[in-house]
RNA sequence: GGGCUGAUAGAUCAGCGGAAGAUCGCCGCCUUCGCAAGGCGGAGGCCGCGGGUUCAAAUCCCGCUCAGUCCA
């Protein structure tokens, strides 16, 4: 390895290579004495107090110089339509990290796999990053920071000497760091080391001085590769088909060598540690401080670039900081609202990253909605906790797992709430990796696709023209199999399963038969057609293909309608809505997106306006292939919602004005063509993500239709009691209705019909609409089950009357037949003393005796139910009992008396 | 995506097969110069929705809906 970093640079310009004495690793150095590499632990920090620099510069000074210097050496900045000269931080355009956590991974897969050529070469950028491994040591380490900016000038070679390779990057590093900084070249150390991440590997140059790391330069030219013959900590490499220069260069801590600040806080967020530290009383846990200027500049980036909140993917990472700002908020009582600091941070931020406040509103409101969430979730915890303390004295390892893992509070703040209760809680050592085990046994069972190789390729004529309705191919393969005969074409016009778009249906002509054409399916470049017969189709056979056209274009229909919905949810709420799914169907389309709301009953008409007015407006629809990084510079990483597609050249629908994403699916030529959308529900299917289900064209009338049946039916339901007088917006109605009496549609005349009949109502009122009526129906429900359990004294006073009174005794013994609830009249009866009751009310049957009745019912009842077909029991003085058999109940009143005659004798 | 909880009065929750409860809040009365506090009384419940088991379900079983929370 060692010819690796012999670079002639090293040699012209007088550099020594030398062992360091601590750690045995190599260097280059020009300082003839020094026995160390210049990195930590090996040496400790130099320069802070102290700096070797010029003079000191902020983070915007740092990073002009850096970017206007390598442009001046050649190398081009990138622009994206919405963020400028950098992308996200959530990274939108690669499915396998959920944020960017280096500036290289902006370029990851594609371009660093050869596949898509570099957005420019070479090229500078300065990459907001943000890397959460390390959360624990922000604000107690005095260099860890969650939020970071990675500077870094990127040459990719087909060839080492195209563009530049090892030379020229030490050479720019070396002139960076003496011209812009004022590093003096004496105080600048290279140490060698071997890089490897994310599959890749390669040498690298560490770039120290004072004792930092300031710049990493990383020569990627390997990659993972089962076959490859360099065997680097166990695992095969082969050559990569890029030589890549990848230099990190720390703007923070760069700027931090300028300054000597005692920690690399002080240079990252000077205003904000000032406002924070104005805003507090004590200032002596300035760890948490620290912590709290950084989680909030994290927030700032994450909210800005339009992360959702939510219990999943990037979302949850946001609430993870958001939940640990608001912690140490109230630890050093900040005299701010988590909003108030994010808000001051956008501020900040606002002239170097213009974008992040553009969100101000919605970053305002998640933060809100956050904040007051979180303390919801604590004041319930805290009423837990006092309750386990109430019962067991004590909170014992299991129920400080199941309050952390079930409600979400952290141990610390279980610790604390107990602490004011006098009660000491030790948290166990091990108590993450119990947690951890707690969750180890999940395992998400990878799907193994088995791929068959060696098929023929079919074209897809559905991508030449989205409307070809019948082709002409010919079979290349066929294959028999349980589901029925699968052959592949030329080419065809059948679009196959994917995207959330369902399969084309129709059929194939073969010698003038006719076979059906059940599924459609792709793998690789080939696709399959499964056919219904075991029909004698053979390899050779030119076929005529008709796909059924009325299904296709419905599903067109309502996949250019989820993009228009898409679009009209983004105009109502802003840019952080962000498609988390779809699925289209013949009925219907869902479409799941990120939102931190539920959407409010209004809204939903809104959504339906602003979409049917992107319709209206007979938006034309244009269908484009691009490369990708044409298509990303004229529309940004918006395109990759439905997800990221795979290749240089990708499937642009771009809707102007509305909506452009990368889509593989088959779209209509104009909005006009959708006819209408119409909003059949709006789910929270979690927590920060929201579902539509709407229709389109036809299949809205349909939907339409049925629920003016439905709406016809219950309020002919109504009719003889309630006279409706106004008919409008009948869909909110229903919906309200059914949210009144909290049932599904398909429930809702058998409730109504239910509460009519327990309600017995007879005479007929006006109201003016369906809910008003239902509004009726149910306080009248209300007073007519009140009615039953509200037992007149009469009733009562005549059933005393009748009491007889048991030979031999004080006790008066009541049988009886009631039409309201037996048991409130026993109850009634029984506050007397000398009582038994026995009575009936046509459902069950109640046996009561008063405090004073010296008698246990219990087997009375079992044997008097017995008699109705059933049994019975409860307690000593009140039994219920009854039975099938209610035609015995006279019968089954005899035998009570005799048995409690019998009982009270002995 | 995978767990784990929860849904009972306006709020916080108890009850977990045999008459729907407590505390706070609300209303009225007593006490008081007035307030706070206290005393007495009262109103307020489709026990989330739908099935099933049972003589009997808030309670047990199965779906569904909604909410909370952890993990990746």
């Amino acid at each position: 390895m060692q010819k690796e970093y012999d670079l002639q640079y090293f040699h012209t310009n007088g550099y020594y290579r030398k062992k360091c004495k601590a750690c045995g690793d190599y260097f280059w150095t020009l300082d003839a004495q020094t026995e160390y590499c210049g990195d930590q632990p090996c040496v400790k920090f130099s320069f802070i107090g102290n700096s070797l620099a010029k003079k000191p510069l902020t983070l915007a000074e740092v990073r002009e110089g850096f970017l206007s210097f390598f442009e001046t050496q050649g190398h081009s900045r990138l622009q994206y339509p919405e963020t400028g000269q950098r992308c996200p931080v959530v990274a939108r355009w690669r499915s396998d990290i959920y944020l960017t956590i280096a500036s290289i991974a902006d370029f990851q897969p594609h371009v660093t796999s050869g596949v898509v050529p570099p957005p420019a070469n070479p090229l500078v950028i300065s990459q907001p990053c943000i890397r959460l491994n390390d959360l624990d040591e922000v604000g107690k380490s005095g260099r860890h920071l969650t939020t970071f900016e990675m500077m870094g000038h990127h040459a990719f070679n087909k060839n080492i000497n195209e563009i530049y390779w090892k030379e020229e990057t030490v050479a720019y590093c070396n002139e960076f760091f003496r011209k812009k900084i004022g590093i003096p070249r004496e105080a600048i150390n290279y140490k060698e080391q071997l890089w490897i991440g994310g599959g890749n590997a390669g040498p690298c140059v560490e770039v120290l001085a004072g004792g930092l790391e300031i710049a990493t330069l990383v020569f990627m030219n390997m990659k993972e590769d089962e076959h490859g013959k360099t065997i680097i900590e166990g695992k095969p490499y082969a050559s990569n088909p890029l030589n890549i220069v990848d230099t990190g260069y720390g703007l923070e801590r760069i700027a931090w060598f300028t300054t000597g600040t005692p920690t690399v806080y002080e240079t990252a967020f000077p205003k904000m540690l000032s406002y924070l530290l104005d805003s507090i009383k004590d200032s002596s846990d300035m760890g948490s401080i620290y912590a709290l200027a950084d989680h909030t500049k994290c927030l700032a980036f994450m909210l800005g670039d339009g992360i959702v909140p939510s219990n999943v993917k990037a979302g949850y990472l946001a609430r993870l900081i958001i939940r640990r700002s608001l912690r140490f908020i109230e630890k050093l009582q900040v005299q701010y609202s988590l909003r108030q600091l994010v808000e001051q941070q956008l501020e900040y931020l606002a002239k170097e990253f213009p974008s992040l406040k553009k969100r101000e509103t919605q970053i305002n409101e998640i933060l809100d909605i956050e904040t007051k969430r979180f303390s919801e979730t604590l004041s319930k915890g805290e009423g837990l906790i006092k309750r386990i303390l109430k019962e067991k004295q004590t909170i014992d390892p299991s129920a400080l797992i199941m309050l952390y893992d079930t409600h979400g509070m952290p141990p610390d703040v279980v610790q604390n709430i107990a602490q004011k209760e006098n009660i000491i809680v030790s948290i166990p050592p091990n108590f993450d990796s119990m947690i951890a085990e707690l969750h180890s046994h999940e395992k998400a069972d990878e799907k193994i696709q088995e791929m068959q190789t060696d098929l023929p390729q079919t074209h897809p004529l559905y991508y030449d023209d989205h409307y070809m309705k019948e082709f002409d191919a010919t079979i290349l393969w066929k294959q028999t199999t349980p589901r029925g005969t699968e052959v592949i074409l030329d080419k065809t016009a059948f679009y196959p399963e994917g995207g959330g778009q369902p399969a084309d249906k129709g059929e194939l002509v073969i010698d003038g038969k006719s076979i059906q054409v059940l599924h459609v399916e792709k793998t690789a470049s080939s696709i399959i057609h499964v056919l219904k017969s075991r029909s004698p189709v053979e390899v050779g056979k030119k076929v005529h293909g008709k796909i059924d056209w009325d299904h296709r274009y419905t599903l067109m229909k309502h996949h250019t309608g989820t993009h228009v919905v898409n679009g009209a949810l983004r105009r109502l709420f802003g840019e952080h809505i962000w498609q988390a799914g779809s699925q289209l169907a013949l009925t219907e389309a869902r479409f799941d997106f990120a939102h931190y709301k539920p959407i409010a009953e209004d809204e939903i008409q809104k959504i339906e306006q602003v979409a049917n007015e992107f319709i209206r407006q007979a938006v034309p629809v244009e269908k484009k292939v691009m490369t990708r990084n044409d298509a990303e510079r004229a529309h940004g990483f918006r395109l990759y919602q439905g997800g990221v597609p795979p290749g240089n050249l990708i499937r642009v629908l771009n809707i102007p004005g509305i909506d452009v994403e990368a889509c593989g699916g088959t779209h209509l030529n104009n909005t006009k063509e959708i006819e209408k959308v119409r909003i059949l529900k709006t789910e929270r299917i979690a927590d920060g993500v929201n579902r539509i289900t709407f229709a389109a064209g036809k299949m809205a009338d349909a939907y339409q239709k049925e629920e003016n049946k439905l709406y016809q039916r219950v309020t002919t339901l109504l009719s003889p009691v309630y006279r409706i007088t106004t008919h409008e917006n009948i869909a909110e109605q229903l919906r309200e209705t059914e949210k009144f009496f909290s049932v599904p549609a398909e429930q809702l005349e058998k409730t109504i019909q239910r509460f009519l009949n327990e309600t017995g109502k007879k005479d007929t009122t006006t109201v003016t609409n369906l809910v008003d009526a239902c509004n009726h129906l149910f306080n009248e429900w209300k007073n007519a089950q009140k009615q039953k359990k509200l037992v007149s004294s009469d009733v009562i006073e005549q059933l005393i009357q009748d009491a007889s009174q048991i030979p031999g005794t004080t006790i008066r013994m009541i049988i009886g037949i009631c039409d309201s609830d037996a048991i409130t009249i026993a109850g009634a009866i029984i506050k007397e003393p000398g009582y038994i009751v026995h009575i009936y009310d046509r459902k069950k049957l109640v046996s009561a005796a008063s405090d004073n009745v010296e008698i246990d019912l219990r087997p009375l009842a079992s044997e008097i139910g017995k008699i109705l077909g059933g049994s019975g029991g409860g307690k000593p003085k009140l039994t219920q009992c009854g039975g099938p058999n209610k035609e015995k109940i006279h019968e089954a009143l005899k035998i009570a008396k005799e048995l409690t005659l019998q009982k009270i004798k002995k």
